[in-house]
DNA sequence: GGTGAAACCTCGCTGTC
DNA sequence: GACAGCGAGGTTTCACC
């Protein structure tokens, strides 16, 4: 495992993580060093987690997935056991892209995409409603989606 | 443009969409093609604006962003001008990564990644607070992720 | 930790069916 | 729309500094 990082690496990370697609020597350019730096300290990163996968981001309108959620869900039953439970039937969920455990009074936020509010109202009826433990669920409409970034300010 | 996909392209979404490393090689032979549709595949999908960019995903937690907020926000005033000025201000705020106008009450969520509850602190006084027009802000900090994807169930 | 070059492989394209 | 095959260029490695 590495300690730090230094600016290199940093410049490295920025670029990639808004385009992964840029090759060795365009960085290699930008940083004012030749190749083999650039693919040996980009091996690190990988090796040591820095950088977790490498994905392309798909257009949601264009692939008819126009409705989004945003589901708060507070749970009945509090204990360890519980919770773990239902972190890990969410998790199962591949409809749910997003799902954080909060604190205070709202227990989980789950973001959803859906191809329709139909969809939505059979998932919610059919999968959601199986999960056990749910107490209340609250969901929020996506009427325009302003930013959607998976960078950050590093 | 393209009008419809066939499950060609969706299986190369799919993939693409999990690791887009994976060379058109890889792709031909899961799909028993050649490298050559494949290819001619992808750019399409590129140039069609399916697949938006390629990005790499980074570890938030050895990054040092350990922090992530959901914030909500209502506007004082709700006239067409205000709100696109308030969507304006936001797209500028780097520390915002993912924005969404909503219906109902609340009328925006933010979700926020910081070093620390300190930097929190002063992005809300700072930054946050000199976006003029913020009625309500209510903050909700997160325990533990659960899941984050870009993933569509395609 | 960087350089530069060699070996290898994939990309990106063209012609053909 | 898919196949075959090629030259260019990217990836990977290694000896050297």
């Amino acid at each position: 495992m590495t300690e730090k990082l230094d600016s290199i690496d940093l410049t490295i990370l920025r670029i990639l993580q808004n385009d992964s697609k840029k090759t060795n020597k365009e960085i290699a350019t930008a940083l004012n060093l030749t190749i083999s730096p650039v693919y040996e300290r980009i091996k690190r990163l990988e090796n040591d987690g820095y950088i977790k996968k490498y994905v392309a981001v798909l257009d949601k309108k264009l692939l008819n997935y126009p409705v989004t959620a945003i589901c708060m869900v507070s749970l009945r039953y509090h204990n360890e056991g519980f919770i773990d439970k239902f972190e890990q039937q969410i998790k199962e969920l591949p409809e749910v892209q997003e799902c954080y455990h909060m604190a205070g009074k709202v227990d989980f936020f789950l973001k959803i995409n859906m191809k329709s509010l139909d969809h939505y109202h059979d998932f919610v009826r059919l999968k959601l409603s199986n999960i056990s433990n749910i107490g209340v669920l609250e969901s929020y409409f996506v009427l325009k989606e302003i930013k959607q970034s998976t960078e950050y300010v590093i």
